[in-house]
Order: structure tokens, then sequence, then C-alpha cells
DNA sequence: TTGTACGCGTTATCAG
DNA sequence: CTGATAACGCGTACAA
């Protein structure tokens, strides 16, 4: 059975508790002879440490807790498995929770997961409630917030600033001479990051003395064909539309498809720029004019600076901005 | 500071530690009164629970531990999303790992994870080395296994059959008069889904006296592109296919883009099958026939499985079957 | 190098 | 309905 005490294990190797614990912790301060027969033991009796237990003795869990919106969008995913990655090597667990972008959800499982221990936390949001603001700063660990380059982090924040990546891609097709320009994202009110790639784009007309005009902005779910259909919407409303810039690949690819089907030529027709470079962005016809977000890096580097912070460095820059990148191709 | 313990909130509401460990567990076998004060106590002081201390007293961590391959798919962010949502709208949390295909990084992280004491233990995965299987049995917790549908788990298994849904496929393909059909799948010795997939297909071809030509058979790695470069070796080398079946839907949307590039007519030039399902299948142009998985539903029943087991109840069928759809669109 | 004694913060048991 | 007391299994002083 799994219920093999490390004083069973003792018992079978002839000595204390604790030289099966330091045997296991570190090695180096027992004998090569009692740390064999313990290592024997151990797999004789088939024991499994109790992590449990060890995490209340030694007030450590050697746990991180994670919050993302979903794990059904790969971009999320991409983060998160780059992190649980680093974790691994350095023996830490991922416990993980989603909260389809509801701040209520998201302040509920901050509290439960606190009672977890957690050694640190992440999040991928950057706009919290104030008592989730407070319950974090509370438990004192190391907390790092991702998906939006924010001043005032709870903590740390390592991201790319979606506010400048928007206002950049605005800005280039500008300079490709398209003045009539729509945005499509997901609903500002529930989604801060697609709320800031709008404040870019906004931002980037107002540079250019373009005229705000609402009927140019639409707010749709996250799917493919919704991208078709904000096209179809926008195109109906306002045929004179030059370009179309899509808070994500997920919408753009959609746009493209649907042109595709309607045989309308792209950039002839209109514009397309996506948000993100996911994979398909490069394989689509014609191929999609993105900006290129770093999920990976930012989920490598998330879980290092939590790492670096957990192994009693100060952590020298509190706000890390891994930047982003336009990608120009034939969509445009 | 989050260190504020049970002990604190008792003296706090006037009442014992007991008082309020019942309070929170079961609180109708409390006075309304001293529930109220006790509640008030808590919100006044701040208390966080640990649940640390509770799993070890209570020998119940309320953990259930997740093993995927990755999480940059997102077929099986899918499931485990669904999962977590019924386990979290019953106090469950997740303990999540990834292991990217590999035998023996899963059998290690079953044993660290098992160190976690977790009430019970989702696997996206049905191959697994002996020690695995023997920790696992030895835990003595409910398992389940996903992925596909084998005659021996180690405890339960909730998935649809790969082999065949590749056979029903590749029968689907005969009867439209195809004959010269390839396969493409990722690398058979290490994903054991994909293998049985190709025993799918080899079985329909046997059963329809249809010589298995292992020059139509091709492994690849898992992006789009890889299945444009999978149908172009195929053509080159067999110019006489008449259809391929890809065992993701990845590669056959790959496979469709590079078909648009050429300017091939599908089906007039190759027909071509996907596996999966997933959303661009039916937003591609022309739109993918492929075979639609339940991944949402894989997760759904995995999770209210173990949880019907770890409320007392004995399971009835050890093996659900959810079946799958064979989508007949325009790219056949 | 190894062992003894105690504490971690909760739940379970049994009285009152 | 409430309270005292003993586990739960492992770390961490400190002592040997």
């Amino acid at each position: 059975m799994g219920q093999v005490r490390m004083e069973d294990v003792a018992r079978r190797a002839g000595v204390s508790k604790v030289t099966v614990s330091r045997t296991l912790h570190c090695s180096e301060k027992v004998t090569e002879k009692t740390r064999r027969r313990v290592l024997q033991a151990i797999t004789a009796v088939g024991y499994v440490k109790n992590l449990v237990a060890g995490s209340l003795a030694s007030n450590r869990t050697n746990v991180i807790a994670a919050i993302v919106p979903t794990l059904t969008n790969a971009a999320y995913g991409t983060s998160v498995h780059a992190m649980a990655e680093v974790l691994r090597q350095n023996g830490f667990h991922l416990l993980l929770g989603t909260v389809d972008f509801s701040l209520a959800e998201e302040e509920s499982l901050i509290a439960t997961f606190l009672g977890r221990r957690p050694d640190a936390m992440y999040l991928h949001a950057c706009r919290h409630t104030p008592a989730a603001r407070r319950l974090l700063r509370n438990a004192g660990i190391p907390v790092v917030e991702v998906g939006d380059l924010i001043r005032h982090p709870i903590d740390m924040v390592v991201s790319y600033s979606n506010f400048e990546a928007a206002k950049s891609a605005t800005i280039y097709l500008l300079s490709k001479g398209y003045r009539r320009i729509a945005f499509v994202s997901a609903f500002k009110r529930e989604n801060e990051r697609h709320f800031n790639r709008w404040r870019g784009y906004c931002a980037a007309l107002r540079e250019n003395e373009i005229p705000y005009d609402p009927a140019l902005v639409l707010e749709e779910p996250f799917a493919f064909h919704f991208g078709a259909e904000a096209l179809l919407t926008l195109l109906n409303r306002t045929p004179d539309i030059q370009a179309v810039l899509f808070a994500s690949d997920l919408w753009a690819v959609g746009a493209l498809l649907e042109c595709s089907r309607r045989r309308w030529s792209v950039p002839g027709r209109v514009a397309i720029v996506g948000f993100g470079d996911q994979e398909i962005a490069r394989e689509i016809v014609p191929q999609l004019t993105t900006v290129r977000l770093p999920f990976e890096e930012v989920g490598r580097v998330a879980g290092q600076k939590l790492l670096d912070r957990l192994h009693g460095q100060s952590v020298k820059p509190k706000i890390v901005d891994l930047g982003f990148k336009l990608i120009e191709r034939a969509s445009t």
C-alpha cells in the first residue's frame, strides 16, 4: 500500500527517521554506506515520501499556483507549458486553475489556492478585484502577472505591451496608406489585454489625426467564424473600409478564409492584420501580417523570475518587457 | 500576514479551535449564533485556512493530479479544461504536469505527484511503464486514463477508439472509390493513439483486400507545415495516390493550404481526411472531412467518474466509450 | 555522522 | 452543541 511511512523505512534500514529524511534531502551529510541501506530499504518497501506532511513541517510546499483564463486557447497553454518545464526541472509542481475571464472567479480561486500555501503565484491577467490584490499582498509570496505590461504590478510582471503592439500595427497600416481602418477585439470590459489593444489603436489614429469612428469597432467571441462574421458586418456597414486590425489571429484567419470563399483578393479588397503570430499565420493563403507575441518566453521568464525570488535573490527589474515584433506578410 | 491560524480566529470569536473547524466544514452542526461570530472573526482577522495541515489531518487533499503530453496542443487543453470545471464545482483542485510524450518522464512525474497524496489521478495516455502502473496500483486511488479505448485500464478509461475511428475513416474513403490511400501520423513508437489509428487504417485495408504499401505511410512532427511536406513527399514518391488520411487535423489543414497555394483541386487531385474536427476544419476551404472526437466530453466525464468514485459510489462501467463521428465535408 | 524531542495547523475522537 | 486531547508524517533544533 501507499501507506508506508518514513519510520517503516527507518526500521528496515536499521536507522532512525531523521537519517532517512536526511538521505532524501541532503544526502552528502550521510555516510555512503547508510545512504545505500536507506535507499535499498526505500525501494524494498515501496516508500513514497509524503510531501503533504513535509510541507506542513517545513512551511514550504514547492508548489506554484497558476491561474489562466482558459486552456482551450493554445496561447495561454503555451506560456503555462513553458513555465511548467522550468519549474519541474527545479522540483516545483503546478497547481492550475481556469477562470474564464471572470474577475469574481479569479478572486475566489485565489482565495482557495492560497489555502494550499503555494510558494508563489502566476496570474495570466493584470486586472484583479481589490480583494484579490489584498489577498495576494497579505500572502507575502512572489507573484508574477503576465499578459500585459502594467506600471504597477502586485509584485512582478513579465509581458509585452498590448498598447504599443496594437499602436504599432495601426501605424504600420497607416504607413501603407490605409486610412479607414477597422478594429475587432474580444469584449473589452472583461479582457483588459484587448482593451489595451483598442487603446493602442485609438492612440495611433489620434496621433495621425484620423477621427475615431465607432462604426469601425467590433467586439466578438473567440472563434474563427466570428472573424468572418465581423468582416462581413464591417464591410456591409461601411463599404469603404480599407483594412481591418484583428486583436487575435483567430479572427484574422477566419476573415481570410471568408475572403477565400468569396474569392475576394487580399489586400486588394481589404487588408488584414492579425495578432499573436500563431503557426497558421504563415501557412494561410495569403500569409498573414501579424504581431508576434513571445508566449513561450513569457512563461519561461516568469517561471525563472519566481525561482530566482524563491532562491532568495533580489529580483532586479520588477517589470520585464519582452517586446513584440510586427511580421509583415502578404495580407497587407 | 497570511500567518493567521485557526486558534487566532477561535480566540477572537470566543470559542475553541474545533468550533471554528466545524463552522468551516459542516456548519449545520453549529448554532446560528456562534456560526456568525466565527465567520465575522474570520473576515476580521483575514484568516485563510491552511489546507496543507487539513490534508495531513484528514488524509484527503481534495487534489486531482493530471498528466498530459503537452498544453501547446488545444486538444489536450480542451479535455483538461472541461475536467477542471467539473472538479472546481466540487471543491477539488488540479495538480497539472506535462511529459511531452515521454514514458520515462511520465513515470517519474507519477512518482513525485503521488507524494502529494492526490485523491485521484487523470492520465492523458494509455501506455505506461510497468513501474508506473505498479505505483498507481499501490497508491490505491481512483485513476482514469483517457485518449484511447483500451481493454485493461489500470482502473477506469474514458475515451473513443482510435482504432475504430481510423478504420471507419479508411472504409469511408474506400466506399467513395478511392483505392490508393496514404496515411500520415505522429511517430507511432511514442504515440500509442496514433499507433492505433495506423492499426485501424491497416485493418480497413486488409478487410478490403487492399495490399499494404509502406511507401504510403509517413510519420511527421506536430505542425501545420509538416502536413504540406508529407503531401508533397507522398505525391512525389507515388503520384497515383488518390487520398490521404491524416491522423490529425493539423496536418490535413496544412496539406489543404498547400493545395490552395498550388491551385490543386481537392478532392480532384487528391482527397483529404483529417482527425479531430477542430474548429478550423469547417472553416477551411474546402471544408475538411474529418473524424469528430469528443475532447470536451472526455474531460467532463472523466472528472465526473473520479468524483463519483471519491463519493464512495461504485462506478459501474470501468470502460466508457464516448464514440466518434465521421463528418463528411467537401475535401473528399 | 547520527539520534531525540518537539512543533507544524488542522481534523477526528470522545467526553461533557 | 461544544471542548479537550490525540493523532497526521515529516522537518528542525539540539544533543550525543
